[in-house]
DNA sequence: ATAGAGTATTGATTTATATCAATTGGATTA
DNA sequence: TAATCCAATTGATATAAATCAATACTCTAT
């Protein structure tokens, strides 16, 4: 991989293109590009925040650790995005794991730097702040689904959201285990394996391992809103 | 109750003090005060954003209301604060809903002149942020417990949170029905009324109607960090 | 090919927790 | 003081979902 200056790179994330020239070139001297492979962890939750993440190519998965080794899926992410959570603004500590579910390009960013630019830039700022908040948001939606929702619904989310949100297709490959699928919309992975299969007798999905197809996506809606 | 400026309000959050003159008379001329009593909403989760809220006096709830009417309590507002959340900077909706616990002091301010001084005032602009991400934080923190942990657990963190961080006090009052407690500790108010019984039985708290003294506070610790 | 390891699937059982039902208690009003 | 109403309590029952257990499948490495 080469190394491609932040001021050609096509894969950076949209708040950068905020970023005057000098701007740029003092991210730049101060970030490092780095790919991490699938189950590499990016981000670890409760350490101390030293670098804002970039990410850039991939897919990784936004995740909260409890203290029983019990995790919990939040969020996706299959597009550029800068990350680090509130822990920026808060504690300098990271609230959130990130784990590369594939291989995956990102460049760290030094956190003083990056709010140097934050104070200065209010464009950039703006910008930073609407992804930080839709993200926020985000999480908001997830809390409301897990809390809210029983087994099938919940299910239908987690369908729903790899299709619109992750694929924009309702054929994919999934790129999680039964397990981590579970993580995702809180059940055990046994309660994955029978809940999948019914929605397949029913006919509303098809499975073959880790491909799946959305057969009838409005049934499925119907099942996500039912409570 | 008098209209006191907010030049000389003592009640004010803690970021309005990094505001120059002129800015908080901005303020001032762009903002109402209002009192809210028990049981009254002052955010309406889903409508439009257009004010954010000043907390200054009383006790308010920060709640999500699922689609079958059930609510879940995600924070309890005891002291100055200022609350908009994510919708700000999103998509100009409320995230969730605040509704008075207690008779209420508040100050509606318009978020468009907020913008404006928070554009312009990178100190006040950086408190903000810092409260706001703190918020963020604690809904983390809920969300762990919520998911993460079962009922005796979330019970034994839900006590401990009002003690510590809402009455600083091992005995209170609580300001909340038993089917608010089940919101806030993610159970139905016959488990409520369980659990409290037997932590009763068990000695590590006594109750009387709505007064609660927490008696054994590190055996509650120990429940609360049992998985 | 074959062994081995991990993952997925399916069924049986257990458990946590909700719901339903009945009773009590406390506050408010007539 | 009785009547009314709502919240709280307690017990009995139902149910959603986890756990346990056994088997099947898939992939990798030899």
């Amino acid at each position: 991989m080469e190394d491609v200056k932040c001021n050609g790179c096509h894969l950076k994330c949209d708040s950068f293109k905020f970023l005057t020239k000098d701007e740029l070139e003092l991210i730049e001297a101060n970030r490092s590009t780095v790919v991490f492979r699938k189950g590499e962890k990016i981000i670890r939750q409760g350490s101390i925040f030293k670098e804002m993440v970039s990410f850039n190519q991939g897919l990784a998965k936004i995740h909260i650790e409890g203290t029983g080794g019990k995790d919990l899926l939040l969020g996706i992410i299959s597009s550029s995005e800068i990350i680090g959570g509130p822990g920026l603004f808060h504690d300098k500590r990271y609230s959130f794991s990130l784990t590369a579910l594939t291989t995956s390009r990102i460049c760290l960013i030094d956190s003083e730097i990056f709010m140097q630019v934050f104070k200065t830039n209010y464009l950039f700022a703006e910008s930073f702040l609407r992804e930080f908040s839709r993200r926020y948001n985000d999480f908001f939606q997830r809390f409301l689904s897990l809390t809210q929702k029983q087994m099938h619904g919940r299910m239908a989310d987690a369908l729903l959201f790899m299709a619109d949100s992750v694929f924009n297709a309702d054929s994919f490959d999934l790129p999680l285990s039964r397990q981590e699928l579970g993580e995702f919309a809180g059940m055990s992975k046994e309660s994955v394996c029978r809940i999948l299969k019914e929605f397949k007798d029913e006919k509303l999905i098809n499975t073959n391992g880790q491909k799946i197809d959305i057969l009838k996506k409005d049934l499925l809606c119907r099942i996500l809103e039912a409570i």
